[in-house]
RNA sequence: GCCUCGAUGGUGUAGCUCGGCCAAUCAUUGCGGACUCUCACUCCGCAGACCCGGGUUCAAAUCCCGGUCGAGGCACCA
């Protein structure tokens, strides 16, 4: 109806019409609607397939010619939030083909210290995505007191000298303070100069545009540029005193790497934006364009860096690798694949609108990238003793994957105990068949105590109607730290982090640190240490 | 308080620009089934949603007005 506008007057003649045709399309059978579908209309069905776009079109993008960034401050370990982020810009540079630089704003000598950088450096190269060039941002120093010069002489911008309340209290009454109205381009020259010899300390004096004090976005009245800092930087020292803002930094950095789209999320905010367009104009150099998004919650987990900081530091977290956490440390360290978070994007989609990604959305993903090539093994946790009273000492084979065979098998030693899970008590009961998986059956005979059965071999035929379980002969000690959502209804959650202890088996011994099995009827876990005793953690069930 | 965004099943999204193809997509979750000597993977099925109130219209998830709720911003942080 849409595509033919002039049917629409005579829409009650249609309707007549169109049931007439629904009444005979309703009188043939399924198969040969198909049939006649696909025969008059195979190339709209064909059309009707393609894919949803995940990807927001990027406006003014040619192809080959996008540049995005990823724009890290190096004051804190990466987490999900900004690895998401960067994924968006790596996926849209891709599907533009076009160019990544990742650059570090390090403007912030409080902030800033030197083991992030490599911190960001790595969990890019980690999650395999391009970067096409790097930069510093505090390697541009000059550049900025250069480009602060030209607007001072330009009149564009002036050094102020009132105080910080000062400062707030005429942005609030939009009014201009005494220094914009009265210092001249000469007198703010040598007031620049002067800070930028160290005569002031800081607090003292900022560079500010002459914006407009009357502008309803109030990031635009008469903006802070410049100001003045002592602290030491982690990677230039105390060679500078005046430090840019972000605002002032962002459009020279873009403008000097070429960058053509900045994809954001939205706590930079519409204002900033204006403002950095503003601030280009003055530096008479043109904008990029910019796209927002809404930032990346995961339901029961911190997603702000400044949070995990003092979580870490009241260390009510075991650190910034803590399994709980959605940092870089912790998502890695857990056993969360790096493919995952594309997919995630994929899933979760670019959009302005909150988003609270799901654990059970990141646990399915990296499950299903996982689940082909990761042995599984046994594993009993509060384990019962079974004592066999017919035994059948041997060696058996297991193959380590239902379907992968090219993982091989293990070969365990049956002697006369087996231990079984405690979380089957429910089963193990005098005179109840048990099928040991890949094993034989048993008949429980009687119960010794809480936790110790005897039993005898039944039968070794797979018998249709029992429990079959999963069982360790032979054992060693496997230590499992779990993790549980850190916060419930808001709350921290006291008991998140749990150690569950139980036993393996032997061949958990020739694994790899590091390595990810399947316990089956368990879950997926990781390991971490091999000694006396194998310790783990759990990834997700 | 001011400003800007947003609101579709338990969760996350598609559809909204240009009203009819939407008794609403896909995924996750839950339940059932097939496969399997696992509660994994794979496959099949079922359940579950258009924030509220008005208006425009033959027709509203979609347009208009008014609410409500949520997110973010309002630094000499980035």
């Amino acid at each position: 109806m849409a595509n033919y506008p002039n049917l629409r007057s005579k829409v009650k003649e249609l309707a007549q019409k169109l049931e007439k045709v629904v009444k005979e399309v309703n009188s043939l059978t399924t198969e040969e609607v198909d049939r006649i579908a696909h025969q008059k209309y195979a190339e709209e069905i064909k059309e009707e397939k393609k894919e949803r776009e995940v990807l927001p079109d990027l406006p003014f993008a040619e192809e080959g010619k996008v540049k995005v960034r990823y724009p890290p401050e190096p004051s804190k370990h990466p987490h999900v939030g900004q690895m998401l982020s960067f994924c968006i810009n790596d996926m849209l540079a891709e599907k533009y083909k076009g160019k990544r630089v990742l650059r570090f704003d390090d403007t912030n000598p409080e902030k800033v210290r030197a083991e992030y950088y490599d911190s960001f450096r790595e969990v890019i190269h980690w999650m395999n995505l391009k970067i096409d060039e790097e930069s510093l941002a505090s390697d541009y120093m000059e550049v900025y007191y250069e480009k602060a010069l030209d607007l001072i002489k330009n009149n564009y911008a002036f050094v102020c000298l009132c105080s910080r309340e000062e400062v707030t209290k005429l942005r609030s009454e939009k009014k201009p303070c005494s220094c914009n109205l009265e210092h001249s381009v000469e007198k703010n020259t040598e007031l620049f100069e002067k800070m930028n010899a160290g005569n002031f300390s800081a607090g003292e004096a900022v560079v500010r545009l002459k914006g407009d004090m009357k502008a309803e976005n109030a990031a635009l009245r008469d903006p802070i540029l410049l100001r003045i800092s002592e602290h030491e930087h982690a990677i230039q020292g105390d060679k500078y005193h005046i430090w840019p803002m972000y605002d002032f930094e962002s459009p020279i950095m873009e403008n000097i790497t070429g960058v053509t789209h900045i994809l954001r999320s939205i706590e930079f905010g519409k204002m900033r934006e204006e403002l950095q367009s503003l601030v280009s104009e003055k530096l008479g150099i043109t904008p990029p364009h910019f796209l927002e998004y809404s930032r990346f919650k995961v339901i029961g987990a911190p997603t702000q860096g400044r949070i995990i900081r003092e979580l870490v530091e009241e260390k009510i977290v075991t650190g910034w690798d803590d399994y709980r956490l959605v940092t870089y440390q912790a998502l890695k360290r857990r056993g969360i694949q790096p493919e995952v978070f594309p997919k995630i994007i994929e899933r979760v989609g670019v959009t302005k609108s909150s988003t609270s990604i799901d654990w059970s959305l990141i646990f399915s993903i990296n499950r299903k990238i996982i689940e082909p090539k990761v042995k599984h093994l046994y594993f009993v946790d509060n384990p019962i003793k079974i004592d066999i009273i017919n035994p059948e000492l041997k060696k058996i084979k297991i193959p380590l994957h239902p379907y992968n065979k090219e993982l091989g098998e293990r070969t365990i030693e049956i002697n006369d105990v087996l231990y079984l899970s405690g979380t089957d008590q429910d089963l193990i009961k005098e005179n109840s068949i048990i099928r040991m998986k890949d094993l034989y059956n048993i008949k429980i005979v009687k119960k010794q105590s809480a936790d110790t059965f005897s039993a005898e071999i039944h039968s070794q035929e797979i018998l249709t109607d029992i429990p079959k379980i999963q069982w360790v002969s032979d054992p060693i000690e496997v230590e499992i730290e779990k993790a549980e959502m850190l916060y419930l209804n808001n709350r921290i959650n006291k008991d998140s982090l749990r150690k569950v202890q139980g036993y393996g088996e032997k061949k958990l011994q020739e694994l790899q640190i590091g390595e990810i099995i399947q316990f089956e009827r368990f879950g997926y876990t990781k390991i971490n240490n091999i000694a006396e005793k194998v310790q783990m953690n759990y990834i997700h069930g």
